[in-house]
DNA sequence: CTGAAAGCGCTTACAG
DNA sequence: CTGAAAGCGCTTACAG
């Protein structure tokens, strides 16, 4: 910086002040020090400038899975993409982190609370880590991806509208004739999992236990949910299921068990991830805008870094007809 | 600082040495020290530290890939994935960029070449982005994913051995009695495009111009370059796929023209990604090593910001029998 | 083993 | 509009 103020001769200060929007200099002090950046190659060090403006301008990705199974799910990688993309537009970096493990969790809080990022942007199905705790407590700005389960009133959030969403699955099972409707569920740790099984139980009432099994968004999970489901409930002629991808290990079971789909059994699945036209029948299912998520995430994250208060952002859920119901 | 300094009832150059591994500082005032931390619930600065150190302890993770193909593929997960937590290990941050447009390519380079990381992890299938002498002109330690085509003396790289995983396919194929191979290829701009086809000229020798078919690793391509090479050459009894990505599309092509797999004609893939096991027959393909991958680029790296010359890696492939070939 | 002091590369009132 | 100067929060020779 001192070469670039010699070269273009001008004070440092003046430099700085055209680095961070040219306001207050003069046209010709603007020009000589656009030259002078242009002929040193000069790149500002951000550690100087974030030590004293107190901003990073990054922020961090937390993803925390115990399983680190949002790695294998397709609706994280839309996440991933949209956070990156939209932080971009602001010029901000991303910064991924991984709180998997006990041990990762420490590292990132360390991390997050330790200047390094300007918030924290917290991507997990399950809750009751203490991360959240953690983050709140050193008063850094986070925004959870889905319904933060028992932080919903201290911690911004945006999310699909979950419940919603089962409820269109549901009605319109019903309204293609279907009489006994099965649910493989979501986690019931998981907002995901409580959610759309109470928009399930909306549209039904009170259901026969046979005719719910639990399970865990992966694939083969579903597979044996489905295979158990069959065995409660031989009578039933549609499945709405919590996630695509647990759909699709649904699948694969009941084409084992010889029945056919839609004909024998509808399925309804959710996400409307890349899951659903993977597979063959194509799954009806019930689309989350994850881009849109992704956006209004960030969004809100920067409103926070800002000084705003939190806020909430539900965005609906739209049934996708296919194949497969 | 400050504050644990005087807590402690020391100077805060015992406080930075107690920070820096606690040599040359005597047992009382460690303790002394490490209570006040505790106490007051200090972080160091990072800023304030990399300041002074030149040192950040992050590496960005460079995507480049002009249509951001790798997200959808399941290669990048496992890449992904195993350089963070390979950096993890190290206490290491990784910083995730995407660089798909010119403009994304730009905003990079600044980041990059701006003390924000110590080196860069590079992540493209195509090659002949500029980014790379942008980096290289600025003497960024950067380790590349896959042979870095035209820069294999003057870039640090891990990669399969891709030619050496072809001609185990293909003398495979062979010795399975098949006599027409096709084959669908990668972009012929990609290591993995030109010496997978390298390979499968190794063990065929010249080989009719209508056997071979020029695909881009996505599924859908393959579908279409499998419906080609039907028409071209529809006496053949096997085909081997650039990766497996493009050999679920050619399952489908094949089921679409009513041939089977394996009996009529047998599919070999490339990469053993999850695609391999999640399509029906599963796929025989050829296995890449990415999450070895991920820690010798992370090892290499490291090397590299330690002021190590550049090396290179290649790790071998290995042939995995499954039921489509 | 320890403290005082310089310095890392910036930004930003402040005075002019 | 511009320059001189203080200060962001650390680390690290240096002297003791």
């Amino acid at each position: 910086m001192d070469d670039v103020a010699a070269v273009a001769g001008v004070s440092r200060g003046t430099v700085s002040r055209v680095l961070n929007g040219g306001h207050n200099v003069s046209k010709p002090a603007l020009d000589a020090v656009q030259r002078a950046i242009r002929k040193t190659g000069y790149v500002v060090n951000q550690h100087a400038r974030s030590l004293v403006t107190q901003r990073s301008h990054s922020v961090a990705f937390v993803l925390s899975e115990p399983q680190e199974r949002l790695f294998e799910d397709p609706n994280f990688h839309v996440l991933l993409r949209g956070c990156t993309q939209s932080l971009a537009e602001h010029d901000i970096t991303l910064v991924m982190t991984i709180a998997g493990t006990q041990e990762e969790r420490r590292r990132v809080s360390r991390f997050v609370t330790s200047g390094h990022v300007d918030g924290a942007l917290l991507v997990s199905t399950h809750m009751g880590s203490r991360l959240i705790d953690d983050l709140r407590g050193r008063g850094v700005p986070v925004v959870a991806c889905g319904r933060p389960l028992g932080h919903e009133r201290d911690l911004a959030y945006v999310a699909a509208d979950d419940r919603d969403g089962a409820r269109q699955m549901v009605q319109y099972l019903l309204s293609k004739g279907r009489r006994t409707i099965g649910m493989i569920t979501g986690p019931l740790d998981t907002p995901g999992g409580v959610d759309r099984l109470a928009g399930y139980r909306d549209v039904l009432g009170p259901v026969p236990d046979r005719l719910v099994v639990t399970g865990d968004y992966v694939r083969d999970r579903g597979e044996a949910a489905m295979e158990r489901l069959l065995s409660q409930a031989p009578d039933l002629d549609a499945v709405f299921v919590a996630s695509d991808l647990m759909a699709a290990g649904a699948l694969t079971a009941l084409r084992r068990a010889g029945r056919r789909v839609p004909d024998d059994v509808a399925i309804g699945g959710f996400d409307d991830s890349s899951m659903a036209t993977a597979v063959s029948p194509a799954l009806t299912t019930i689309r989350q805008p994850l881009t849109r998520i992704s956006a209004e995430m960030v969004r809100l994250l920067l409103a926070l870094i800002a000084g705003d208060p939190p806020a909430t952002v539900i965005l609906p859920t739209e049934l996708v007809v296919r194949d497969s119901a």
